[in-house]
DNA sequence: TCCAGGGATGGTAGCGCTACCATGACGTAG
DNA sequence: CTACGTCATGGTAGCGCTACCATCCCTGGA
């Protein structure tokens, strides 16, 4: 006869106590937290009663043991600070905070060694479902989703070979439409901004380039990129090192909205005339583009939406439901602006 | 003899698959990982060996079951977008990213209650620390925090009566010197703008107030606010807002530099002229009010280290060791720039 | 009347790990 | 040589919950 562990939970009340107090088994308690309908109307009530006088909350760690299955949302982002990614983290956040799924967010910074680090960290939690940014995953990575025996939602971008569900948009299209509007803008010597060049930010480009040769004004020297992390401040020096090294530019496309008001900044500080002398346009469409001064065109995409579609597919795979596509081209649209109103 | 629940766990090594293939027990191999000094060298290498080979890795859920004790730090911020947020989160996750410790992190959208909900749900998760925003914690959420058995950080601000550690600065007296600047800088008709008045934002106001009452400029009509959430956008119409209402405005102290750049943006628009005709003045000195055409006075805040000391603090308190100080001021810097330079 | 079938409820045995204590080997003091 | 501490290691019994099966009761058809 051993004394029980003493509580080193530190008192709190458990299922069992909860149990005790309304009279029923401890399964029936679970049950009318999980099931709510195979447990009669009664002991439902005498149970609710109970944890709201016990003030009892289920101990998470123990139910994930328990049913080897838990009740978290993995998430791999490559930045909490980059707007983008917070945008969509958030989408996952706010869909899910009705539930009963938590959100164990990783931040990979954009190195796919972490990321690999980070989802053998998830597995033996037995998450839920599994939401990573990007298609570019490693060869272990993929393995890892692969195995992980649970829904994968890829985002930000669409591609040929999901691991399980997509939801973004394709990056490609996104920079081809941002340049090709420039051209027919009337703009020539176009150039191309862009810091951190990730796989997306390498497709924007890949777009860009598509839409300059295909209109026979593609030259690399209008190609200006750093693997630094963008930034406003980036922007402007990047854009005073691409003039220097094309003075007759007369337009850019950057990677993405912080690229673009560094530009725009230098621009007044240089005296140049947007959108007459220089047009810019940017990516994203952060909400400041609308107000800037002239406003700047750029291409608007549904972070926000991403997120929130993320969760509603991988919940959606929980609940068993076949989704009716797997991979989800949520788009993008081009926002015209002053910035290119020539 | 009944059959072993048939590996729930999807085939995944467990510690007594590493013990059995060391030729140890289990719980030598749980002394291993937790505490290497206790096992000879030897079996420590041969446990690595197993480990190494089956790919085991701990299960967290069992682990902060059986030690109840989880190796996380419950976070909880108001915003997910806002850069001042994202910034101490990102402090956080790089200073945890080397050890045992997972985050947790929750969004309490600037609500109380939700504030109490997401605690409760903490709760019996059994966190290692929690680091919470903020020191306007509801009576629930300060019981709960006081309750919680483990190392509590207050961060973003600093004030009299710490539930357990804080790390922050004063925002009434970085709003009373942003205020001052101006001042000294020969403002004297000088407005605030401030979006979704948080606790921190009242404060940043009341410093405000105090400068301008003791310069005897103080008018409640120079004060425009509103509950929603702050952006550039937003900035720009309240700037127009509290125009129309004080036509003979001279400068703005901005409750943050979103707000700073809409109203620069909106000087270029109706071609008002900064710094002669209108001082502005941002908070948290984002990277981009450096860049800014005319570059933005602002009051720079500590928000990356503020993240970072946190952790720093609660590994402390968690190992053991008394805090010479429980809290800690990083201070701010007003960093005056052109748009206050008449 | 009896029995099959289905719904509600409960008991038992783990999930994978660690706290607690026991054990045995060794060294040191007396 | 004995008594006793110290160190490395292991066994056992849980942590709080749920999967799986057993049990019980009620209903309805033969």
């Amino acid at each position: 006869m051993t004394k029980p562990r003493s509580r080193r939970g530190g008192g709190r009340p458990t299922i069992s106590d909860v149990a005790r107090k309304a009279g029923v088994g401890a399964i029936t308690v679970s049950r009318a937290l999980r099931e709510p309908g195979r447990v009669s109307e009664e002991l439902r009530r005498q149970i609710q009663a109970a944890i709201g006088e016990l003030g009892y909350v289920p101990d998470p760690n123990a139910r994930a043991l328990a049913s080897a299955r838990a009740e978290v949302f993995g998430v791999l982002v490559p930045s909490l600070t980059n707007n983008v990614f917070a945008e969509v983290v958030r989408g996952i956040y706010d869909s899910l905070s009705d539930g009963p799924f938590r959100v164990q967010l990783g931040n990979t910074h954009y190195s796919g060694l972490e990321e690999e680090r980070l989802l053998q960290v998830f597995g033996p939690q037995r998450p839920a479902a599994l939401i990573v940014a990007g298609i570019d995953q490693t060869q272990t990575s993929r393995r890892l989703l692969e195995t992980s025996g649970c829904p994968v939602v890829q985002v930000m971008e669409t591609g040929p070979d999901p691991v399980d569900m997509m939801v973004g948009f394709s990056h490609l299209d996104g920079g081809r439409a941002a340049t090709e509007h420039l051209i027919e803008a009337g703009y020539r010597r176009i150039g191309f901004i862009g810091a951190r060049m990730d796989p997306r930010s390498q497709r924007r480009l890949a777009g860009y380039r598509a839409a300059m040769e295909k209109a026979g004004l593609f030259d690399p020297r209008l190609i200006t990129t750093t693997p630094l992390l963008s930034s406003v401040p980036l922007g402007r020096e990047m854009f005073r090192d691409a003039l220097a090294k094309m003075p007759a530019l007369d337009g850019v496309f950057c990677n993405n909205d912080d690229i673009a008001l560094g530009v725009l900044f230098e621009c007044h500080r240089a005296a140049i005339a947007v959108p007459q002398t220089m047009g810019i346009v940017g990516f994203n469409d952060l909400d400041m583009m609308q107000v800037a001064f002239p406003s700047i065109t750029s291409v608007r995409t549904h972070r926000y939406e991403i997120g929130r579609r993320s969760v509603g597919m991988a919940l959606a795979a929980i609940a068993g439901e076949r989704p009716e596509q797997r991979v989800v081209d949520l788009g993008f649209e081009l926002i015209p602006r002053e910035s290119t109103a020539r």
